[in-house]
RNA sequence: GGGCGAUUAGCUCAGUGGUAGAGCGCCUCGUUCACACCGAGGAGGUCACUGGUUCGAACCCAGUAUCGCCCACCA
């Protein structure tokens, strides 16, 4: 490095420019920082730190049994930018990471892979080992599936989860998260099944769950009761087929009342027609009854507001249950119960006790047993022999129900289930909807707008969550019911466990107050074979992280907490399920904040998807491209923004992050080690730098506070490449203290070299939260301690130095060396010809600003003789004359 | 059908009342003395459309169109 002046204040200890690599490089450091990271315990939680100190977050746990994709990496590398901030700002920020290996996913998974079945009625194997181990893809025939009890099953869940989440935690390291590591769950592990057994247990104390026997959505796949939340409307041909009732006495015994139906296959379960009251073609029949074709049931005909007389025939065939209206119906009107799917999805086999007509058996026997599809072909053609079919059916496109992850519509049945009220019905109690309403508003979403989503959802709700699963792998319902002396379960009484015995599986420990031997017989107790779906464990994250009840110390330092970061499509499941839950349990919110991130969209914008085979798997991306690249990719898309998946972007991260090493050793091998000294900076461009630095300081914490990642970034990113551009070419000369500057140069070199440290620390914290690797490298050639744990930038301390000075000085200082480099482009010659004279017009109201800096735009333009004109007609320098040194 | 969001340069996106912006890409030139994963300069847009408010509209209001998402829609 060069001329070091005799006056030069640097320390004359061990050269820290030795630490300044040679050559720079992203190669690498990521492997590097994150083993000292975890060496140092650079992201541990201080659990000392009281809930005030402390910003928390409620990470979301990835599905380990399916595969992280860019979409993963874009949100939580959201979440980790604003981790960092805060770290930096001076909270202790808990910053967990769980695993979610609770649910479907997972028990297929552990079925194919050990060759397994779950049967809860088995007892637990302590000693059992399973048949198989990872067969590779294949999966293994149901019949040749070895049964075992619940908990073994869980069991080896836990076991196959481990190897995912090393993958995982691998993946994250990689990215840079800055998770403290000692701070992982499970869904399904000890921890979250206490957790979400205990709430349970509560909300059924607090009379918050109940059971109870009731239609509902059902999946004939996978043959369980499905949510709401889990719902998905899909288009669905079918045809409407025209049928004809009968009217039954009176004047015109026998004439045909023609309903329209998609589904005549549950004409055997029909229990009344039904029109709008006020609607003129059916006032005569109200009160009357009708035929059934082909089974002869007499049925009502009845009026009913919900009955809309310009859909179908206008009259309705109301069917138990054939769509969610008919419930509405059947509730109302009192109707019937004439079920005629069965849970598998196919008619009964045994012909309905209300079909009592010779005819009418013999035609229901023909559909005994037939799934729907096959059923429904087989009432067609028995209603085009009987001629109740009038013309033929005609196709039509609907949606209907589906359950997200099954692939038959969903078939409504009526079983005992257990629900948690969310406001989705009337509680004599309390206006639940109202105060869950309350709470979104309390809840700051990011961005504002998608609190609107939370809105429609809560008020749209028509009914409480069902939570019961009939599937084997999950939570269990803790509870036990009491077998009647004749042999019946007492469902009305049921038998809970004491909080200090959980968790338990009601399928394999004995009720209390009972011995093992009593199980199933009469006078004893049958466990509940139900599990929690899903939602009732996630629901419960913020509880099972922070320690709830476990580790009440650690519970009050962080809950309730500060962030829930996720993504859109979960508002109403995951965000909604946490509030309604944090809400029943503690009374508050769970969080102060809510994040939420868009989708990462194709180049075809469309959702990347693996389905479409677009899928990039993001640790090849991070080594492509390094993790900073990937970060400030995802950093440039806004909250709640869908974002295209854009590999250029990528591409300029990289090159910032680079542009930040090569800036870094540049400026270290002018200033050595020096710390920042605002007392030595004293030359106008150099104060009008750290004005506009202590602007872009405040711009970027106002940002960050508000959780306006992109803005701080952007603001950082353009300043620092004003820097780069402008005030380094600017400052070269003077810093170096080259001879070029006039005799009494020590001290302006004193003060570029001083800006230039200042400038430094302060444009690698501004970066630290987006590129943690490039920063974190920067930072140990000439500091303590990591970027990291260092404090977020203050602009006070800068503008003090910048004493006044203008923050547009660089600016147009940056503006009359552009003007020059024009000349020059436009001469095509080099930027480093030398200009014997040039006269500039300078907009008059920036010539004292670039006066200022005149004798640093002269050596950085290299020009000998530098004539600045005030012009008021501009808006931009322009050189008005120039004569170039000869080429 | 209801709601939310989007529509600005070839591309990805900023810009919320005062003369259209950035990056990428493109064109021209330069350069290896921090940076070829480089630098400088340039070209490129009736801000989706139609009305309205205003001295002035990309921005506010009303409507239209297109795209995306959420919800509803099984007679």
């Amino acid at each position: 490095m060069s001329a070091q002046s005799p006056i030069d204040p640097r320390p004359t200890t061990p050269t820290p420019a030795s630490r300044v690599p040679e050559k720079v490089s992203l190669d690498g450091l990521e492997d590097r920082w994150d083993a000292v990271w975890r060496e140092q315990g650079t992201y541990a939680f201080d659990r000392t730190a009281t809930r005030e100190q402390v910003y928390s977050i409620d990470t979301p746990p990835p599905t380990v049994s399916g595969s992280l994709h860019v979409g993963h990496v874009f949100s939580y590398a959201h979440t980790d930018v604003l981790a960092r901030f805060q770290r930096m700002r001076g909270r202790e920020v808990f910053y967990p990471m769980g695993w979610d290996d609770n649910g479907l996913p997972t028990e297929r998974r552990v079925q194919n892979f050990y060759g397994v079945r779950c049967d809860p009625s088995l007892p637990y194997d302590a000693a059992f080992t399973p048949p198989h181990e990872g067969g590779e893809g294949k999966s293994i025939k149901s019949a040749d599936q070895v049964a075992i009890s619940r908990r073994n099953f869980v069991e080896l869940c836990g076991r196959l989860s481990v190897e995912d989440e090393q993958q995982f935690e691998a993946l994250w390291r990689r990215l840079g998260l800055s998770v403290d590591w000692s701070h992982t769950y499970q869904t399904i592990d000890e921890n979250a099944r206490t957790a979400a057994q205990r709430a349970f247990l509560r909300n059924l104390a607090r009379g918050e769950a109940y059971q109870a026997e009731a239609p509902g959505l059902w999946d004939v796949t996978f043959q369980t009761a499905v949510a709401q939340a889990e719902l998905e409307a899909r288009d669905y041909p079918g045809h409407f087929h025209r049928v004809a009732f009968h009217t039954v006495g009176g004047a015109d015994d026998g004439a045909p009342i023609f309903i329209e139906t998609t589904r005549p296959e549950l004409i055997p379960a029909v229990v009344a027609l039904i029109a709008h009251p006020d609607d003129e073609r059916y006032q005569g029949l109200f009160g009357s009854t009708v035929r059934a074709p082909l089974y002869d049931m007499e049925i009502p005909v009845l009026a009913h507001p919900a009955a809309e007389p310009d859909k179908g025939a206008g009259i309705a065939m109301c069917c138990t249950f054939g769509d969610l209206t008919d419930v509405q119906w059947w509730r109302e009107l009192q109707l019937p119960t004439r079920s005629v799917i069965a849970l598998d999805g196919r008619l009964l086999r045994e012909i309905p006790d209300w079909i009592t007509t010779e005819a009418g058996r013999a035609q229901y026997e023909a559909l005994a047993g037939k799934t729907t599809y096959s059923a429904r072909a087989a009432v067609v053609d028995a209603l085009r022999a009987t001629g109740d079919l009038d013309g033929e059916p005609t196709p039509t496109q609907r949606m209907t129900n589906f359950y997200e992850r099954g692939d038959k519509p969903l078939e409504i049945v009526t079983s005992r289930q257990w629900y948690i009220r969310n406001g989705g019905r009337d509680w004599e109690r309390r206006d639940l909807r109202a105060e869950l309403l309350g709470r979104g508003q309390e809840l700051a979403f990011h961005p504002d707008f998608m609190r609107v989503r939370y809105e429609n959802w809560v008020g749209g709700l028509n009914g409480d969550w069902l939570i019961s699963r009939q599937r084997f792998f999950g939570v269990a319902i803790p509870l036990w019911y009491p077998v009647t002396a004749d042999g019946e379960t007492d469902h009305e009484h049921p038998i809970g466990p004491d909080e200090s015995s959980l968790p338990v599986d009601p399928s394999s420990d004995v009720a209390p107050g009972f011995t093992a031997d009593q199980r199933g017989v009469p006078g004893g107790f049958v466990g509940e074979a139900d599990v929690m779906d899903t939602w009732a464990t996630s629901s419960l994250t913020p509880q099972i992280a922070g320690g709830w009840e476990r580790d009440p110390d650690l519970f009050a330092r962080v809950f309730p907490m500060d962030l829930r970061p996720q993504g859109q499509d979960i508002i109403r499941t995951w965000l909604f399920s946490t509030v309604v839950r944090s809400h029943l349990e503690h009374d508050c919110l769970p969080w102060a904040h809510a994040a939420i991130s868009g989708w990462i969209l194709d180049p075809d914008r469309k959702k990347m998807s693996k389905s479409k085979g677009n899928v990039v798997t993001p640790m090849a991306l991070l080594k492509e491209h390094g993790s900073d690249a990937l970060r400030y990719w995802a950093a440039s898309a806004r909250l709640g923004t869908d974002a295209a998946f854009e590999v250029g972007q990528m591409k300029i991260g990289r090159r910032l992050a680079i542009k930040v090493l090569n800036a870094s050793k540049f400026v270290l091998g002018i200033t050595g080690d020096d710390l920042p000294d605002a007392s030595r900076v004293t030359e106008a461009l150099d104060r009008g730098m750290l004005a506009a630095l202590a602007d872009v300081v405040d711009t970027a914490t106002q940002a960050l506070d508000t959780y306006d990642h992109t803005r701080a970034l952007e603001a950082t990113e353009t300043f620092f490449w004003t820097f780069c551009d402008d005030y380094l070419e600017l400052v070269k000369d003077r810093a170096y203290g080259s001879e070029s500057i006039p005799a009494d140069a020590t001290e302006p070199t004193r003060s570029a070299r001083a800006a230039l440290v200042l400038a430094l620390d302060t444009i690698l914290r501004l970066l630290a939260p987006v590129l943690p690797f490039a920063t974190e490298e920067v930072w140990s050639w000439w500091r303590e301690g990591s970027v990291h744990r260092a404090p977020w930038p203050d602009a006070a301390p800068l503008r003090a130095a910048a004493d006044d000075a203008d923050p547009g000085t660089l600016a147009a200082a940056g503006r009359a060396l552009a003007a020059l480099r024009k000349v020059k482009s436009e001469a095509k010659v080099s930027m480093r010809t030398g200009i014997v004279r040039a006269e500039v017009a300078v907009p008059t109201a920036e010539l004292t600003l670039v006066q200022a800096a005149a004798s640093d735009v002269r050596a950085a333009g290299r020009v000998a003789d530098l004539v600045l004109l005030a012009d008021d007609a501009r808006d931009v320098p322009a050189v008005l004359s120039v004569s170039l040194e000869a080429i």
